[in-house]
DNA sequence: AGTGCTTGTGAGAGCGCTCTCACGAATCCG
DNA sequence: CGGATTCGTGAGAGCGCTCTCACAAGCACT
């Protein structure tokens, strides 16, 4: 459909293997041992290819590498979600900041990529098990979606963030410590006298979203007192999520006077929906977030909340993936890092 | 060195192109042709070939096509900054995510890369060229780099995000207005009355910082006034620069009542460094950013800036690559986008 | 019936690399 | 000093695809 010219642009054609071993005046093996770094070379023949190969600015064709090795060196870093969500979340914006770093320290390379619709996901899984990547680093896994169990099955290596709702027996998979957050975050609140301690939950099509508030549960239990369902309000990590789950818990609940937010980009929502209700934050109700973005810090009053070591999560992710590339094994299928909760000025 | 097996971790191997013929009853060329959509097919081998593709879940391995036609449908978002200064600053995420939408929408994939120190770049040039991409998007070049140049004289297109210093007549780029964003917000500083309008510039090793100061430099001598060289502060495009700028600034000229900061981030600091001074923003002195990234609406009180298209930008840019991989012309080698003066609290 | 076109197809030659295998030369050991 | 290793090397066979070319079949004109 496309007229576009079957060749690159390049202008002279480039130099291959052939032509650098035969300037080098060796074969074509010696020229490609001396290129991988292979041990069986006489330094006479090693200096000459490299020579040769500085001399006529020989560079290796990598599709071609790529077709006989059966590896291409790069790993994708998808996020099942808006552009806009990807972008204003600096839970992802910090993960791709540590994969990326990550990964470079491989000397492998990032793609990049942000799925939304159904055929963007074929359209990636196309791609992915055509050898582009040779694994992948999957992010923000709603529901039961199948893709990590396809990538598997196309024998792509995948490693998620965050616990699978399904398949986790199976998926690999590295993990916050969500349970234990939300838990630490609830007995804070209920450490500190609190009597209606409300939560205003992430997305519960998310496996973060159901330990965050599971940990609420086992908090309040832990207490003694059984769970007010009149007190949990489902959000979904956004601002705006947050604002409106609060307002609606307000109308409910008029007496609560403190808030376990899922995320801090929620609780950000719920300190506005308090602050519009005439509520003082840290004094009326006490507050609690979740993830320790930079904002949080820098929010007036700051916000007390539960620190995720994101990148640590996004470092260990990726050598997780490179190591299953790699096939240095055996390796842990699971692995959760601990959470701390930041006490500032909300809670 | 790696202890690496030699062949991916795929259980059974893929099916080829072979695989998919046999099964369908063709040839590998009709079989190929199909794929990818070549007109001259009858309908019943098209069906056939389908068919057998959907039953042994064949997928084409894209290295031996991007061997054979030289293309990988796939380009290189390249970043010469620091992670950190990358992932804080709006203006490279906003760059990043339009990029990303664009490729996609034309069906390609964006390799997601930062560099920062030389070796890299050399890493980075070997992998271009190597055919794992089809060209390049570089964003944030310093002084006389030559990044690219090497990069087209290796073949590899590339499309800059601002002038550069050098080699403007040969490279392809786009960039804002930063001239006339520069004469614009120190015009209307000149207009709503102040007197000693100061300017905190960007890095003068980028062409952005050097345009907007000289947009800055039109306008005040326009006013028939001459550029008092005490009112023009070097700093950096970030918030730390901005303040360190402008206390710099205030030591020497403590008489100023208006500054145009050569990025938001930059003019959050300079803002910082006004209100620890004692001064009143928009009233004892005005102030002026660069960008309209989010934050600016946010700020307290909100800040007058000059809007950059970002999204624009980054659309162009990736539209215009695409455009020279796939050999459309003539196509402008330069492209200027106008950008806006928004005028709120803080001027 | 002959000539020319179009249309759909398959055979086969690579693309540039890696990797196995075989082989001569150098080194080692009993 | 002969046999066994080791070492460095080159020949050659692919990896899985695309693309050119030739060709057979069908159709429309002379």
């Amino acid at each position: 459909m496309t007229t576009a010219p079957r060749k690159g642009t390049r202008v002279r054609p480039a130099p291959t293997l052939e032509d650098l071993a035969a300037r080098a005046g060796v074969s074509r093996a010696t020229a490609s041992r001396v290129l991988r770094g292979d041990s069986k070379v006489s330094e006479h023949a090693r200096s000459a290819v490299l020579e040769a190969a500085q001399a006529i600015s020989y560079v290796p064709n990598l599709a071609a590498r790529s077709l006989v090795t059966g590896r291409s060196d790069s790993v994708a870093f998808l996020v099942e979600e808006t552009e806009e969500r990807m972008f204003a979340d600096p839970f992802f914006l910090g993960m791709l900041r540590s994969a990326q770093e990550a990964v470079a320290g491989a000397g492998q390379q990032l793609v990049f990529t942000v799925v939304n619709r159904p055929e963007d996901q074929e359209r990636f899984l196309t791609y992915a098990a055509g050898g582009h990547v040779d694994g992948v680093l999957l992010l923000s896994l709603h529901g039961k979606d199948q893709l990590p169990q396809r990538l598997e099955g196309l024998g792509v290596p995948t490693v998620l963030s965050g616990r699978p709702l399904s398949g986790r027996r199976r998926l690999w998979y590295v993990d916050a410590d969500n349970i234990g957050g939300g838990r630490l975050a609830t007995e804070h609140l209920l450490a500190s006298g609190r009597q209606h301690v409300a939560t205003v939950t992430g997305p519960l099509d998310m496996c973060a979203g159901q330990d965050r508030l599971a940990g609420y549960r086992t908090a309040i239990e832990a207490g003694g007192r059984a769970v007010d369902e009149s007190l949990v309000s489902v959000g979904d990590f956004t601002v705006a999520g947050g604002y409106a789950a609060t307002a609606a818990l307000l109308r409910r609940r008029p007496d609560v006077d403190a808030v376990f937010a899922a995320s801090d980009l929620a609780a950000f929502g719920v300190l506005r929906a308090l602050r519009e209700s005439g509520r003082t934050v840290g004094d009326d109700v006490a507050v609690i977030g979740f993830d320790d973005i930079p904002a949080a810090a820098e929010q007036e009053p700051a916000l007390t909340t539960v620190r995720q070591p994101i990148a640590a999560l996004g470092m260990t992710m990726t050598r997780l993936l490179i190591d299953r590339i790699e096939g240095r094994e055996p390796l842990p299928r699971r692995t959760v890092l601990p959470v701390e909760l930041v006490v500032r000025r909300t809670a």
